[in-house]
DNA sequence: CGTTTTTGACCGGCGC
DNA sequence: GCGCCGGTCAAAAACG
C-alpha cells in the first residue's frame, strides 16, 4: 500500500493539475506487476526526458500499471496517460492518431504544460537558436514524440494482451477447477452409492453368518453416521472382502484398483466431512455394547487421529458486539448455558437447527476482561444446504478442520511462526487470523476486535496481533476480500488435494503441505464471511451479514433474523 | 399448541 | 478413586 501511495503521490506532484479522476485504480494493479520499486525520480525524469529510452520505458510501464487496473477505462487511460506529455508539448496539435481518444485530455494537458515546457523552453533559450530553427527542432521533437507515443501504444497493447492472456488463463483454470470439483463430487456420490450397495450385500452375508456385531457397525456406516476411521476400517475390510465377492473372480487391473481406491477414499473423505461434528447421535448409535471407545488407542492410526482432530477442530471469532451473537446466516437453538471457570460471563451453547441431522454447534461467550468482545466458537460441518451467508461461515469450520487435519497441528510451521498467517492472509497488513495449539481443541481464531490495547489476550500458545485501529480494520476489508477471492480457486484445489492426501495421515504430509494448507485456509474466501459477519456485528447489529455479501438469503427469511436468539441468550452479566 | 429457552442433572475426560 | 470442569440432556417454563 505504501508503494501504491507513493506512486499516486509522484504522479500528482508531476502533473499537478491532472484531474483527480483516477488515483483509485492505482491501488490494485501495481500489486500484480512488479514495477513498484521504481524510484520517484524515475517518474519525474521520465516525464521530462523523453529521449531516455530506458527510463522512459519504466515510466511507461509504471503508468500503464497505474491505470491498467481500471477495467472500465483501461484502454483509454493508457493512451491518455501516454499522451499527456505530448499534448503538453504540442498544445494545439495533438497527434492525429490519438486525437479522437484524447479530446478529454486536451485541456488538462494545457494546465500540465508548465513544468515540462519550462524545461524545454529553457534549453531552447540556452541554445540561442533562431525561431526557424526552433520550429524545425519542435517539429523534429513532435516526430520523435509521436514515434515514442506509437511505441508506447505498442507496449500498451502488448501489456494489455499479456493481461488479457493472464486473465483468460485464470478464467480457464477456474473453469477447469470447477469441472474437476464437479467430477469429484460426482465420484463421491457414486462411490457412496457403491459403498452403500456393497455394505448392504455384506450385511446380508454377515447376517447369514451371524456376525451381529459387524452388522451393527455396517448399519451405522449405511446410515452415514460412522466416523471416518471406522469407514476406513470398514473399507479395508470391504477391500479385503472384495477378493471374495463376485467381482473378485476377475482380478481388477491396476487402474481399476487405483480408481476404486480413489473413489473409496473420496467417499471416505466425504463421510468424514459429514461425520465431523456428528456428535452424540453418532456416538449413541455406534457405541458397541461393550462400550469400546471409538478411538481405541490400541488401534489408533493416523487416520483416527486425524478424525479426532477434525471432530474437535474449531473456528473462533472474536469481535466487538453488543448483540447476543454475531449474525452468520444460520438458525441456532440454544441447548445449554454454563458458567465457565475464570469467566463471570456464562457460556451459551447453540446447535444448528436448519436441518434435523445437523449437529454443528457453536459456543458464545463474552470475554472476561473485555465484555464488549464476543467470542463465538464454531465446531463441525453442516450437512444441509445453506443460504449464501451461512454457507460461508459454515465452510470456514470445515476449512479449519481441513487445515488442522492436514498436519498443521503437528508442524511448527503454521503454528509457531508469528507472521505466517499474517503474511498469508494480509501480506501488507496486520494479523487477524491465529491458530491456537492449546489443548484440548485445535482452534483457528479470527480476532476482529478493534482495540489493540484491549485487556483480552489470546490464550497461551497462540499467535496473534490485532488491527491497529478500526479504520484500518475496515479499510483493509476490500483488500482482504480481493485477496481471498483471488485465492478462492487455489484454496479449492488445495482442499481437493487435501482430501486425497488426508488418507496418508498428517505425518506423511510434508511441511510444505502444512504451510500451503494453512495458507490456503487463511486465504480462504470463507474467512471473508467470518470477517464479514464479525464486521457486520461491529458496524451495527442492525446490519446483518447480508449487507456485506448478498441479500439473496432473504428469501429464506434468515438474514438479520436468521439467528433466533432469545434476548437473554447471552446475559450481559 | 408448537417451538424455544431455561436450568438442574448427568456424563465423560482429565488431573491430582 | 475422587473431584473438577466442560459439554450435553431433558423436563419444565416461557413465548408467540
Amino acid at each position: 500500500m505504501d508503494n501504491t501511495t507513493t506512486t499516486a503521490t509522484t504522479l500528482n506532484n508531476t502533473t499537478t493539475t491532472r484531474p483527480p479522476s483516477n488515483p483509485s485504480p492505482s491501488i490494485h494493479f501495481p500489486l500484480n506487476l512488479n514495477h513498484m520499486n521504481q524510484q520517484h525520480d524515475d517518474h519525474v525524469d521520465l516525464r521530462l526526458n523523453s529521449n531516455n529510452d530506458h527510463r522512459h520505458q519504466h515510466r511507461v510501464i509504471d503508468e500503464m500499471d497505474f491505470f491498467a487496473d481500471d477495467r472500465t477505462n483501461k484502454d483509454g487511460s493508457h493512451k491518455q496517460q501516454a499522451c499527456t506529455d505530448i499534448d503538453h508539448q504540442n498544445m494545439t496539435t495533438p497527434p492525429a492518431d490519438h486525437q479522437s481518444t484524447h479530446f478529454n485530455y486536451v485541456n488538462t494537458g494545457l494546465h500540465l504544460l508548465t513544468a515540462n515546457t519550462s524545461t524545454t523552453d529553457q534549453s531552447m533559450v540556452d541554445d540561442g537558436s533562431s525561431p526557424a530553427t526552433d520550429d524545425t527542432r519542435a517539429k523534429n521533437e513532435i516526430v520523435m514524440l509521436r514515434a515514442e507515443i506509437e511505441r508506447v501504444d505498442r507496449e500498451n497493447q502488448e501489456l494489455k494482451e499479456m493481461l488479457s492472456h493472464v486473465t483468460k488463463s485464470y478464467s480457464t483454470m477456474q473453469v477447469h477447477l470447477m469441472t474437476l470439483m464437479e467430477e469429484s463430487q460426482k465420484k463421491d456420490a457414486h462411490a457412496q452409492q457403491q459403498l452403500h450397495v456393497k455394505h448392504r450385500q455384506e450385511d446380508k452375508q454377515q447376517i447369514e453368518v451371524g456376525t451381529s456385531r459387524l452388522v451393527q457397525k455396517q448399519l451405522v456406516v449405511d446410515l452415514g453416521l460412522v466416523p471416518a476411521s471406522d469407514i476406513h476400517d470398514q473399507q479395508s475390510l470391504s477391500s479385503s472382502e472384495n477378493n471374495e465377492d463376485g467381482r473378485s473372480n476377475s482380478p481388477p487391473t491396476n487402474s481399476e484398483v487405483a480408481s476404486r481406491l480413489q473413489m473409496e477414499e473420496e467417499a471416505e473423505i466425504t463421510r468424514r466431512e459429514i461425520s465431523m461434528g456428528m456428535g452424540r447421535e453418532e456416538e449413541a448409535v455406534h457405541v458397541s455394547p461393550n462400550k469400546v471407545p471409538r478411538f481405541n488407542p490400541s488401534k489408533t492410526n493416523n487416520a483416527d487421529q486425524a478424525e479426532a482432530t477434525m471432530r474437535k477442530a474449531r473456528v473462533s471469532v472474536r469481535a466487538r458486539s453488543e448483540a447476543t451473537m454475531i449474525t452468520d446466516g444460520c438458525q441456532w437453538r440454544k441447548y445449554g448455558q454454563k458458567m465457565a471457570k475464570g469467566n463471570p460471563c456464562p457460556r451459551a451453547y447453540y446447535r444448528c437447527t436448519m436441518a434435523a441431522g445437523c449437529t454443528v454447534r457453536k459456543q458464545v461467550q463474552r470475554c472476561a476482561e473485555d465484555r464488549t468482545i464476543l467470542i463465538t466458537t464454531y465446531e463441525g460441518n453442516h450437512n444441509h444446504p445453506l443460504p449464501p451467508a451461512a454457507m460461508a461461515m459454515a465452510s470456514t469450520t470445515s476449512s479449519a478442520a481441513h487445515m488442522l487435519l492436514s498436519g498443521s497441528m503437528s508442524s511448527t510451521d503454521g503454528l509457531m511462526n508469528p507472521n505466517f498467517l499474517a503474511r498469508t492472509l494480509l501480506p501488507c497488513s496486520s494479523n487477524m487470523a491465529t491458530i491456537s495449539a492449546s489443548a484440548p481443541f485445535p482452534t483457528v481464531t479470527l480476532d476482529l476486535t478493534q482495540d489493540p490495547n484491549a485487556a483480552t489476550q489470546p490464550p497461551p500458545n497462540t499467535i496473534q496481533s490485532q488491527f491497529q485501529n478500526p479504520s484500518q480494520n475496515l479499510a483493509l476489508l476490500p483488500q482482504l476480500f480481493t485477496q481471498t477471492l483471488y485465492n478462492q480457486s487455489m484454496f479449492s484445489g488445495l482442499q481437493m488435494s487435501q482430501h486425497r492426501d488426508s488418507s496418508l495421515g498428517p505425518k506423511q504430509q510434508g511441511p510444505l503441505a502444512d504451510s500451503v494448507t494453512a495458507a490456503a485456509i487463511a486465504a480462504d474466501p470463507n474467512f471473508t464471511a467470518v470477517i464479514a459477519a464479525a464486521i457486520s456485528s461491529m458496524i451495527g447489529n442492525s446490519h446483518p451479514i447480508n449487507n456485506i455479501t448478498t441479500n439473496s438469503s432473504n428469501s429464506n427469511g434468515n438474514n438479520s433474523g436468521a439467528n433466533i436468539v432469545s434476548s437473554s441468550g447471552i446475559p450481559e452479566n
